[in-house]
DNA sequence: ATAATTTGTTAGATTAACTAAACTTAATAT
DNA sequence: ATATTAAGTTTAGTTAATCTAACAAATTAT
């Protein structure tokens, strides 16, 4: 129905749209590393197909059929991650590359044991949610670490992103989702926050990290 | 390198040398399903490309580099079909579609995880031989059931070949890899076999069932 | 030896995915 | 208001993979 290549424009238009619900071509050609026109070209052929709305000049959005089709290939990358890591013992860090392409992988039968395997997961090994099998997705809103103040307690249940640096990162400082953290103090000059978690007290954690430490308040 | 596709034809040509050594365009192009023409173009591009040796009219074959190739990719299919066996409970008879597609997939790590979580086997769950990760391939030669006598006693070690059909004949006669079998009769009339193995004492197998099946001698 | 058939090749087209170059429209800065 | 820049589109061309139709070589039958 649609090649690979189609999925990932449909992927990468997923989760651009995420947030504000249309984006440009052009954003979505430096995500996709293609030139712009190849991203247009693509776009006229997606519209055509009813997976994208679009209009000449206009920023673009995904049609519900085509948010679904995304859905279900985001589903079948993060049922892959969560299946290489708990069934595989693979790191969170090493599972992108390959779920990438398994994603692409067409076989009800093949993703449908993963999920049983793992006992219906909603979530991937980044805290990011997996849609269920109608491409509906539940998107909790979770509050940055950095929004909470010294003395409170959360814990970390995901991510914002999962750059290979970032996970790298965080595998360095022993840190892993549940963590339950408890906020040290709060540096005026930058922003940056002390943090102690099991067997590592008092790690400082900039704002950056701060703003992608993903966290539910603990009491 | 080379692209899915291409993978397909190396493999195709694996299989098809494997007891000649060469093949016709024509055999590639039925087997591949697709026009002669364009496994005629295929394989000039693989000529070109050092994978297979050719000269226009002749039969062709793999260069060493193309059979270590196809030898490869041939590993990755028998290895992802132990592991949806082995490790995720699929039928034998399900497993080939979906190796299928995931024996494209571009990662050592992947499957030499695969590799070492079944414990390095040496064969595919129809009793085929994985090559190794140099593309080296242990070829055993297995008797067909069909050249013993009435008395003897053979293990069923392999299939010569492994269709959907096939497979689901032996699921419903209970018949597996391992199985100790005893020629009881030989029927002079079609040359099928009276056979008993466990809880199925005289089943009756056809000589089309006879050849397929590829035992060991016991005792 | 010649004809018929099978097998393999070439030519010409199509579609998908991509590019560079040229052009157009929209947004922004002066 | 106009010039400059950014964003988007079109055109023309490439490569891979496929096809149909026409043709050529090799094999088999008469
Ligand atoms: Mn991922
Ligand atoms: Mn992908
Ligand atoms: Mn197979
Ligand atoms: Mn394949």
């Amino acid at each position: 129905m649609v090649s690979p290549t189609a999925e990932n424009y449909l992927k990468a238009l997923f989760s651009l749209t995420a947030e504000r619900g249309e984006v440009n071509i052009t954003e979505l050609s430096h995500l996709l590393q293609v030139k712009l026109p190849t991203a247009n070209s693509m776009i006229k052929s997606l519209h055509e197909q009813g997976w994208v709305s679009y209009e000449k000049y206009k920023p673009l959005s995904l049609t519900p059929k085509g948010k679904k089709k995304a859905a279900l290939i985001v589903r079948k990358h993060r049922l892959t991650e969560m299946y290489l890591v708990d069934k595989m013992g693979f790191g969170w860090e090493e599972v992108h590359e390959i779920a990438e392409q398994v994603e692409h992988i067409d076989s009800t039968i093949f993703f449908d044991r993963m999920d049983e395997l793992l006992g219906n997961p909603n979530v991937d090994p980044h805290g990011s949610p997996i849609p269920d099998k109608n491409g509906e997705i539940q998107q909790k809103n979770h509050d940055p670490l950095g929004v909470f103040k010294p003395g409170e307690k959360a814990k970390l249940v995901a991510l914002a992103h999962s750059s290979s640096d970032f996970l790298k990162f965080l595998n360095r400082r022993e840190l892993l989702l549940g963590a339950e953290l408890k906020i040290e103090s709060i540096e005026n000059y930058d922003n940056s926050m002390v943090v102690s978690y099991e067997n590592h007290p008092f790690e400082t954690f900039s704002k950056v990290v701060c703003d992608a430490l993903l966290v539910e308040r603990l009491v």
